[in-house]
DNA sequence: AATATTTTCAACCGCAAGCTT
DNA sequence: GAAGCTTGCGGTTGAAAATAT
């Protein structure tokens, strides 16, 4: 048996708004509310022949007060950055962290310019490559049709090259020498990493883990297994779509294991609005013990200043041909960073270095 | 100036979970 | 406990605008 629709669709109009369609909408809410029930609004108005659920997105996207659209500062842009390293495509948790920001528009916005900002263009090849490395089943796992590769979300990737250039720019080369900062990976990203490293002959790649394992950790194909336990939010808040990519994520923890126990500087967040899934999950907690993760991470940062790390000016790979595409990374750097010990990882992820293509077989062509 | 291509973003869709009956 | 309904979420689409050729 199928699901009713949620409404009449052969009587309801799609599309764009119009402004006396949002005029209605409008006015009748902030006289009477929605009535807690959305369903059932556009009868209410009355001559309204939309959809409850257009009602709602309309509402809460657009006609909501107190609404910001465009012109995302650059702090705005940490936040959602940092945080989409940490928790993925969790909109609603971002946007509840940025006051007047809406989920659609934070997605829309990461979709069309920070991401490309911060990742650049992928070389796709390499993207083919590395997403279809067990492409013979057996070859990478021994399983017929491995569910892992084709479960490799691209938020997935996203977030574990995010994390890892983060790291690359605190510890320029140390990161691919202490394999303590490795993000703990899926056996099967492993081998797919593996296979990687073998068509890339990358010095940096190929590193050798050292002989002694002081940990008395088993060495996987060249990647260690860090032994502190860091957080996996995914674990935490299961995603609830997608439920194969999930079951990737949760294995794939691109959290760094550093402090989070470093108090976390709610400065910038005063006036958040507390959201919470139905199922009782404080979405605003789970965020805050991201940030509070990064936090401790550029806090350390910073407290390094990038000491003996000169930027080589020639290694700076352009994004989009422009060096001006790195301006609001690298604004004020000198001035505020150096100083500063405020919840704003653009001073602090501003390094040229990190858009070196040495992770993970991206370049920025 | 005309056309093609790319980018942006509002809106739609389907799914999952919670709630109600 | 089952079925239906509502809400909230994230992915995707497509028209409009911007930019390139």
């Amino acid at each position: 048996m199928g699901r009713a629709p949620c409404c009449d669709k052969a009587n309801v109009k799609k599309g764009p708004w119009s402004p006396e369609e949002d005029a209605k909408l409008k006015t009748y809410i902030e006289q009477y509310g929605t009535g807690g029930n959305w369903i059932a609004l556009p009868q209410k108005i009355g001559r309204l022949k939309r959809c409850g659920k257009s009602c709602r997105l309309r509402w809460l996207n657009y006609l909501r007060p107190n609404i910001k659209h465009g012109g995302f500062s650059e702090e705005e842009d940490s936040i959602i950055c940092n945080l989409y390293i940490s928790i993925g495509s969790r909109w609603s948790v971002i946007a509840a962290q940025l006051p007047g920001r809406t989920d659609n528009d934070i997605k829309n916005y990461w979709n069309t310019r920070l991401k490309k900002k911060l990742l650049g263009k992928r070389k796709q090849s390499h993207f083919n490559r590395l997403s279809v490395a067990g492409q013979d089943p057996k070859d990478a796992t021994g399983v017929e049709d491995n569910p892992y590769s084709q479960a490799l979300s691209n938020s997935a990737l996203e977030r574990l090259q995010l994390h890892m250039q983060l790291q690359s720019l605190q510890h320029p080369f140390a990161f691919y020498n202490n394999p303590a900062l490795w993000p703990k990976l899926h056996p099967l990203q492993e081998k797919l990493i593996q296979n990687l490293q073998n068509e890339l002959p990358s010095p940096l790649m190929q590193h050798t883990p050292p002989s002694s394992d002081p940990m008395g950790q088993e060495q996987k194909s060249g990647f260690y297994e860090p032994p502190t336990a860091s957080i996996t939010l995914q674990q935490e808040y299961p995603k609830t779509n997608n439920p194969k990519g999930d079951e990737f994520e949760k294995s794939l923890n691109v959290l760094p294991s550093s402090d989070s126990s470093m108090a976390y500087n709610s400065e910038n967040m005063v006036g958040a609005p507390i959201m919470s899934k139905p199922d009782g999950v404080d979405q605003s907690n789970i965020a805050q013990q991201a940030v509070s993760t990064f936090q401790a991470e550029l806090d350390d940062f910073l407290n390094n200043k990038m000491v003996g790390f000169l930027p080589q000016e020639e290694q700076m790979t352009e994004i989009d041909g422009s060096k001006d595409s790195l301006a609001w990374w690298s604004n004020d750097f000198d001035t505020k960073s150096a100083s500063s010990h405020s919840w704003d990882s653009t001073s602090v992820i501003q390094s040229e270095g990190m858009f070196q293509d040495y992770v993970l077989g991206y370049n920025l062509q």
